[in-house]
DNA sequence: ATTATCTATAGATCTATAGATAATGC
DNA sequence: ATTATCTATAGATCTATAGATAATGC
């Protein structure tokens, strides 16, 4: 029984039994309960009570709620606009069939392996409220941007003529957004590669690409997809 | 300058310039207040000022929060089972097609008419651990499995082939409720019919449905909307 | 008398700060 | 000496109750 004790400091009156860092055991504990309960409804005697610290000693490692929160948001990105572009640089090899369904698979594996569901915190209104959210209200702007612009290449005319550009976008990052609901129903839910890549091919459907070119585009995605998954989205759980 | 003063009890400190009953005008202003901030993060005395009555007085109306939010929740509410009965009972006449246009169409329309979006309120997690909002899960549930049926039913075989049952049913569900995000992140926002057709026609072409029989189901589905639509959902703003 | 409000306030939070303390490291 | 915790607590909420009061209605 080795009592692995080794770092300064005062001893938890809770002992450290965890491997990572304070403040990255002081976000786990947050999102956990930001994701569970809402940011507002969360105290910061609850988060410190999971980390198994007093409240106080939260304020050693962090300056308030707010910077909880937003380092959080921080670490939690969707697809950004230069991974989007990563993405379209590809496109003259591939076609924008292609490029869709793996912007579709990369924006679903992040929100679906994020841990805890952190992705909700963006449709939170008491967090959307915090200043911290602001830059991320552009980001989401501009990845709906990029959806839009890749769905109306692929869409069909009748779908063209019937629904707007922005519309067309926004139908899809909207499908792509369920799975943070689907989780948030039901927080042990996997999302597994089959329904990842329903969605994807759901996307191009909503655009009224025929099944061939779904069919065409599905496994050349598929294959470039480790390409652009990050190792290591937030802190371990 | 007619001074309208006619109800018994003591007079506000504002004045009531208001037309409807006390009792509405705090769900009024709630609503409003729960779903820009939340409902933890919304206090009794910012219902109370918007009102314009002082914060104790709300418990004369409601006995606490909670019971505030239940009201909401009883009021706003989705097609529940019989409504959808109501729709399933029109079907031999109509064809499958025809009934799930109809029930996105439906479904849409009072989550994009419902006073202040109200709708959202079941999304939020704080809400979500109330107990009042525990019956609201299961007829979501029941909700989702006439979406999964009636989208089996239409679906092509290449469908069905590679999403489950379940699975498509959630798909066009999280479509359907990709109007609460809308409002959300644009308060002002507004749903109009030809956004609801182009969400219904995303729905059908998630099943796969061939043009034809989209532009043969959605007249005849937009024909009968009025009959299914309550007139008013909730009080009025 | 009844009704719908008001004022005042108790008790329970919750956040954030000040200062003490128990480790390690030099 | 430095570090990471602790204890204690001030000040600001917030919810809910008790009792007073100003209208109408009979």
């Amino acid at each position: 029984m080795t009592t692995r004790r080794s770092r300064p400091g005062r001893p938890r009156h809770v002992p450290d039994s965890g491997t990572t860092s304070p403040r990255d055991q002081i976000l786990d504990a947050a999102s956990r309960l930001f994701v569970s309960q809402g940011f507002a409804a969360t105290s910061t005697r609850e988060i410190a009570d999971m980390v198994g610290i007093r409240q106080a000693s939260l304020y050693y490692h962090f300056a308030g709620k707010d910077e909880i929160l937003g380092e959080l948001l921080r670490r939690s990105v969707r697809p950004t606009t230069d991974k989007v572009e990563k993405i379209l640089n590809r496109v003259p090899p591939l076609d924008y069939e292609t490029a869709l369904y793996l912007l579709v698979l990369v924006d679903v594996r992040t929100l679906a392996d994020v841990p805890h569901n952190v992705g909700m915190l963006y449709q939170l209104p008491d967090v959307a409220k915090c200043e911290v959210y602001d830059e991320f209200r552009n980001e989401h702007a501009e990845l709906a941007a990029h959806y839009a612009d890749l769905a109306s290449e692929v869409a069909s005319k009748t779908v063209r003529s019937t629904v707007s550009r922005k519309q067309l976008g926004d139908l899809l990052i909207q499908q792509v957004e369920g799975v943070i609901n689907m989780r948030t129903e039901d927080p042990a839910r996997k999302i597994p590669c089959r329904e990842a890549w329903a969605i994807a091919a759901a996307c191009l459907r909503i655009c009224d690409v025929p099944q061939e070119k779904i069919d065409a585009a599905a496994p050349i995605a598929i294959d470039l997809l480790p390409q652009f998954i990050d190792e290591k989205v937030a802190e371990p759980v």
